[in-house]
DNA sequence: CATGAATGAGACTTCATTCAT
DNA sequence: AATGAATGAAGTCTCATTCAT
């Protein structure tokens, strides 16, 4: 059941959700095609799985930072880089990307839903700061959405294999904190 | 021919790509299989069609707001209003966000590259408006990326059809803009 | 389209609904899987479709025979002689057998208002000859469905392979026939 | 043992032999899928063993009548009755009807086997009524098949829930055996 | 230019059955 | 005896695409 969920991971993020067949995950994670479906209802409660188990990962992943105590401005450099340079697999972001837009509006409801807890959870974190003073006050849901946006397409497009992509991995971290640290630090840091 | 990319960016916002079929978009045209195949080669190349189409509209809305000589700021908010208050039709932002993360590998190529070609002219503007010191140094295509992908993804949230969507279509754009333009303004202004 | 039915009634007729594929019946029709679908929306929709086929075809028939203005007695013993001797087809009966306790409660309910359709046909002849004396009062689509029954449950015996079958077809008929004729005949004849 | 029995006949009868799945009668039976296994070899031989107690619980019903000794025409309206009104449980008939037409051919010639050994029984009662005059000679097998499917259809649409099947439950068992009684007395009654 | 019947590979899913525990 | 995870063949159906008219 694990190596299932592995094998899922890595194609719906490698491949997308309709370009993986049922048949492709079977034979990868090694099961015959019944026991994917004892396990798993439908291909789709399967890619909710595995969305899931992504969300959770990196929550986990952010509360650990967070338990550090470091500044928030390193805070985010060590989150962006962790979208970044893979310091996780990189299968993982382009995974988290394509939950944004769906294209089966079936799944987009219940996918939307995960989102939604795990910006929320961001959003708290987010709200946390901001009470603090760590950072200035938010939209903490609006900001979470659009800190996941804008890391995801940075992402998606440093998952490329050209000159650009390689150049994001080296340096996108970097920017992309500067980046949101500016949009959200504290107006007396002015 | 005009009815059938109207009607594929109408069915592509809604449902995604693969959840439209050939079928659906003649039937919304009002036009035959045979037409549809008589105008594109095949559902690949109608899809790119209709994103390009959009990049084009979008491109040339920023275009004539730069034109308009307004401040930066302005000009940043009254993008991000574009995007969220449905100025355009709100379709257009989906379809929009759907192309970052194409589930197929086929279209991934043809449609990175179209989505570059957009990015790249986000960023020459950026690029511009960074020499003329209107706003910080920025990496220019990682900064028109990350717009990008924080804009959308607010906007597909804004996009559902609860309380927050609601709220988020009112003062998103507000929030966005502020969370942008800290982004981007130059260090003397701070 | 015509070869579909065909091809559909011969093998619904001989293996039952369940034990015929789409693929088999593409394969005996000579078409292509998809085109069984172009024609008929679902496997549930041909077979119906061949079943409802069937029984106007067995309407017809009946209905030619009372055209002829033969006694009573010798129409059904002519309407027996139809179904067991296999005057028409043999798969015919078999069909029309298999459409009276459909496995599939899906089916059940349109099988089932094709099925009355049938029966009312009936009944309303028997109802005419009761009104004209020529058989006594009975209660019209209960004698229908009786008749049908008996009909079919006799000709499904028919249709194996062993001495019992042969017999059946042979004075099968006949024995019906006056079974039938005696449930039915007016008193005034006794 | 005897609940997986009673499991399979209720949802054999209910839905069918194709639309019953093994899970459903272990989870109805509140068994292990192995333990249905353990018991019979496979589906096939669990529904002839749901069918075979059927046929004996009704032959055992019919000779309990023939024993007490009333006249013929009256132990063809209890047994009609038996049939329509349920006094046995009403998935009974419906079991029974099912059991004529088997879709797969695998089925068809056990069954047909276990459905000719219950006719036959039928059959030397009447053979019984024959030789001793109280009723008239007939064809026994055919008459017991011709019997059984009359009572059978007209018992199959007085299943369903509407006003005709009501009105076939009240006075279908009187029509019915006034219907068979004709088609059967002794020509001397005439 | 237009039409739409035809194609067939491939998709997801079901289900009777097995077997190690 | 009992369990239920595992199997994989076979099922129905979808859909982009072609081509004769």
């Amino acid at each position: 059941m694990e190596r299932i969920v592995e094998a899922g991971r890595k194609l719906f993020a490698q491949r997308g959700f309709h370009a993986t067949g049922m048949r492709d995950i079977a034979r990868l994670a090694r099961v015959s095609i019944g026991s994917l479906y004892h396990h798993f209802r439908s291909k789709d409660d399967l890619f909710l799985a595995v969305v899931r188990r992504e969300f959770e990962t990196r929550l986990n992943q952010a509360k650990d930072l967070l338990a550090q105590g470091l500044p928030t401005q390193e805070i985010i450099r060590q989150v962006m880089e962790m979208y970044l340079s893979g310091l996780s697999d990189p299968d993982s972001v382009q995974l988290l990307s394509r939950a944004w837009a769906p294209e089966d509006p079936r799944l987009w409801k219940r996918l939307g839903a995960l989102l939604e807890e795990y910006a929320r959870a961001i959003a708290t974190i987010l709200k946390e700061a901001a009470d603090a003073g760590k950072i200035r006050p938010v939209h903490p849901l609006l900001a979470a959405y659009a800190l996941l946006g804008m890391a995801g397409a940075v992402t998606m497009r440093a998952a490329a294999n050209d000159e650009l992509a390689q150049e994001l991995r080296k340096v996108g971290a970097k920017e992309l904190a500067e980046f949101a640290w500016r949009a959200l630090s504290p107006k007396e840091e002015r």
